[in-house]
DNA sequence: CTTGTTTTGAGACACGTGTCTCAAATAGTG
DNA sequence: CACTATTTGAGACACGTGTCTCAAAACAAG
């Protein structure tokens, strides 16, 4: 063991010895324990590519076309040198290679610009996270775009290139222009990457199942309902977009399944305006007997208002507090409350949550959304694979308890 | 701006301009828009530690200095080039400085013996981020000792010097010796970590606040009990460890604020003994009018298994499915049927989510914790300063629609 | 064999920072 | 003023990889 460190050290052959890290860990034992010395012992001092092209017994320069896949090399040659590599388990130094390379990543995030609560947290994750991509050698910038011209966008994306920016996250509506748009980008070389709202094209993208997040929230609700019968209002901003298509789905399909005695209304649109919502909500609860409200579009604001306001007219005001009373055993609670579940955490919705005019919340988590888009957009610019279990994009339910 | 640009070009002064990507992104408009064409422009080429002398009018070694806090510089000098810092926005090229200081990160991640399920999934992902972590020079070692033998933790923990690794994530018992070692470790400059059972030690840890994934579970518990009064098993493998103790006070403080017609039974600790269990579980439920469980602990199997095989012996089979049916009305379900929560997304709780014998899992993201323990254990070896938002563990709630 | 082509090698320089050494400049003291 | 102590500068070399150039070697075809 003693003889293969030394040679370790003479094959590293450097002038600066003395900076080297060892790779002994302890010495209180006198004795050759060779294998207890390695069970948790480090392996450093990495092999190099001079390392390689030792082993290999070809040049630098040769080493350099392989791991680069430049042409023009022989297939004999490459094969020696990836078996070098696999003998050494070399692996490419990316500090060394980006300074080299002076590389740096320049990634656009394409956003709409309404004025979402959401929104508005997921651009401010966007700039925390790039507060410390500085050290990555990264840049993120964003650019918003009116979500309803889908000409802009896909014009937009048109005019970037490589020499541009490396990587683009869209989140735009599932249009051919945008599809093409981003096609077109891709050929280009730039890294398209669907964000949050899904295009119909195969491969990578960062967002959930909304499928699973409606029949989650239809789960919840389901159970959290006491009254035996009753109808279930269902409120979006407009059901347009694929991801409120998708979770009404997943909600109904839950709801039929396996809370048969409930009933799911018709989806209410309020097109963002309050009044609209005013009117259209409260002729609702006038004709039927609602026991439960579902609000599944990411803007929960105008609903949320609107439900307490009808709450608060009608003097059904529930107890203020962190947790929801019962009350006399249940029976206080069957009637007049609506079990109410919404979407995404924002500044709203937690308030909601804590005020008890809001059951769950069936979010995204948009620091993740963020972080998860940047590090697929890196490490499509440098052809890697990323870890599966921490890009998938969980469904998260929120309680008062666990904000 | 033409004339900043070739200005900018001109200061970095390098032979390899070629090379260098340019700052503008598009030139589709003639004129100069100043601020559109940089309102998702980025800015590239860097300040360097040579730009950074020229502008404080010092010397590169000077920089230098004041850059690695060296003693020997006079503080008009030091303002000098903080100054320079400042106005120019200079950024360490972490690459290059670790490239030169030949950095490497070696971290051990201390983790008890027990057969753990939820620990066996941990260690998985531990090994998962170790394959990707290569790229960043760092790498992990997994040290398993008997949770039971402080005494041999703190042992180990005073093996451990900065020539061995870096930093320790540490899940231990929280006992006088093991906090006694973690102090030394640190004082011996290795950046130690409690991980998932918290340390009696102020500063940063990794895990999940227990407090409130007790409550979370009384929430979820307390709404999904349709009877109208009843007894909650409570389950653990022991009530030694201040996790369950942290859990159970959560819990109970729920059930007893909000959900006042359910009554909280005594602990009833199992020590992993399965004969046990099914003595102490199965006289419980003779005694009692039991309407939910709740198992605190990490591994669950033990209570799961004989919960359901008490509900088999008594026919009370539940509907087998993806979702749990309602049945006629619900009238079919206040009798029988035991409301399940338990801890830790295990492939055994997954399967009994899925199977409909636990109603609900709260966990906390394995691969997140350990990732965040590392990132951590980076951070702190580097002096730097960590996402809060991404190292928040989150209490998560599993349904069987979003596993 | 020669000729031409393909493949390889040797070496230089670059990326930005860290760490030395030694000389030079500056400040502080009597 | 001279003398010393402190502070600064100039420069070299290192880290591991990428990208060149040009010559040498190996190979194929005639």
């Amino acid at each position: 063991m003693l003889v293969s460190q030394i040679m370790l050290l003479m094959a590293t052959g450097n002038g600066r010895g003395a900076r080297k890290m060892t790779l002994e860990r302890s010495q209180q034992s006198d004795q050759d324990h060779e294998f207890d010395a390695l069970d948790d012992g480090f392996t450093l001092n990495r092999p190099t590519t001079k390392d390689l092209a030792k082993a290999a017994g070809v040049s630098r320069a040769t080493v350099d076309r392989v791991l680069n896949a430049r042409e023009g090399v022989k297939q004999k040659t490459i094969d020696k040198v990836n078996k070098a590599i696999q003998d050494l388990g070399f692996v490419r130094n990316l500090s060394a290679a980006n300074l080299a390379k002076n590389r740096a990543y320049r990634f656009i995030f394409v956003l709409p610009r309404s004025g979402d609560l959401f929104l508005t947290e997921i651009i401010r994750h966007i700039r925390e996270a790039d507060m410390i991509l500085v050290d990555d050698m990264a840049t993120t910038a964003v650019k918003q775009l009116d979500e309803n011209d889908p000409h802009a966008i896909a014009a937009y994306l048109g005019t970037l290139d490589t020499s541009v920016c490396d990587g683009v996250a869209i989140m735009a509506p599932e249009t051919p222009q945008v599809r093409d748009a981003i096609l077109r980008l891709r050929e280009r070389g730039v890294k398209a990457l669907p964000f949050i709202s899904n295009q119909p094209i195969d491969g990578d993208w960062v967002g959930i199942d909304n499928h699973a997040a409606g029949a989650t929230a239809a789960t919840l609700l389901g159970r959290f309902v006491r009254a035996t019968s009753g109808s279930i209002l269902i409120v979006s901003e407009t059901m347009q977009s694929r991801d409120s298509l998708e979770r009404r789905l997943g909600f109904d399909r839950v709801i039929n399944a396996q809370f048969p005695h409930l009933t799911a209304l018709p989806s209410l649109e309020t097109y963002g305006n309050a009044d609209r919502a005013r009117r259209i909500i409260a002729e609702a609860l006038r004709r039927q007997s609602v026991v439960a409200a579902y609000i599944l579009s990411s803007e929960a604001r105008i609903p949320l208002t609107v439900l307490d306001e009808i709450r608060q007219s009608q003097n059904l005001a529930r107890p203020i507090g962190l947790y929801q009373g019962m009350g006399a055993g249940d029976g206080g609670r069957a009637l007049g409350h609506i079990v109410t579940i919404s979407h995404e955490r924002t500044p709203c919705t937690e308030d909601a949550l804590r005020g008890g005019s809001v059951d769950a919340v069936i979010t995204q988590d948009p620091g993740h959304l963020a972080r998860s888009a940047i590090r697929k957009l890196k490490a499509m610019a440098d052809q890697r694979s990323t870890l599966e279990s921490q890009e998938k994009i969980r469904v998260e339910i929120l309680l008062p308890t666990n904000l």
